[in-house]
DNA sequence: AAGTCTCTCAACCGCCCATTT
DNA sequence: CAAATGGGCGGTTGAGAGACT
């Protein structure tokens, strides 16, 4: 499939991973402000969708995939450039209970926010708070269980809920999945006041998930 | 001021799945 | 139906910037 995996091992041998390589091959590395503008141009024309048909007829030496994420994480139109807000934040705490490590479904529910950028977040903001929040209710940990009861009550549902996916879509529903009460599972009233309109959409989006 | 450490995030890698041949 | 190809996704890396000593 590849065409490029010699190259890419003997640039990580010579420690060039990021580098402009030597050899007569694709691109790689940061883009610049042209690359940028003769890829917008290419997926005016072409579309953004047969990657491989726009790197080549771009002119730009770099493989499909690479044009891919260049346009999917920074010049797709909408993207929301800026810190994440707090309800943002919230969301992606609990869609992640909800989904776990699946970037892409999470950032499908945050306009404006690539799969990538949240993956980012997480792993430097939100991994960082949970670990701290965890050492901290072990170590007051008998003093007060009720605030982990919803926890408790997501990790069973997300265990569930991974259970039935893990056995690919489509197949047998009926066991795992079916212990997922939707209604039980986002009723947050005991919880922080929050904005719930998104689980209105959630909902309306998700329709099709089970 | 200089060196080192830490954090952030853009970009790449490798795998998997869907589609095409 | 099998093999080849392309696209999508999550994991990982590493350059650069800012904080710290």
């Amino acid at each position: 499939m590849s065409t490029m995996r010699d190259d890419e091992s003997i640039l990580k041998q010579e420690g060039n991973m990021r580098k402009v390589s030597t050899k007569k091959e694709v691109n790689k590395g940061a883009w610049t402000a042209d690359e940028d503008r003769i890829l917008a141009e290419a997926i005016a024309i072409h579309g953004a969708k047969k990657w491989k048909t726009i790197a080549a007829k771009s002119g730009l030496n770099r493989c499909g995939k690479s044009c891919r994420l260049r346009w999917l994480n920074y010049l797709r139109p909408n993207i929301k450039r800026g810190n994440i807000s707090d309800q943002e934040e919230d969301l992606i705490l609990r869609l992640h209970k909800l989904l776990g490590n699946r970037w892409s479904l999470i950032a499908g529910r945050l306009p404006g926010r690539t799969d990538n950028e949240i993956k980012n977040y997480w792993n430097s903001h939100l991994s960082k708070k949970i670990k701290q929040q965890k050492e901290k209710q072990s170590s007051t940990i008998g003093s007060t269980r009720k605030s982990s009861r919803s926890d408790q009550k997501i990790s069973n549902v997300v265990q569930n809920k991974q259970e039935g996916t893990a056995k690919k879509e489509g197949d047998d529903h009926s066991n795992s999945t079916n212990n997922f009460d939707v209604d039980e599972f986002f009723d947050f009233s005991n919880e922080e006041p929050l904005n719930l309109e998104w689980i209105n959409k959630f909902l309306q989006v998700d329709e099709g998930y089970n």
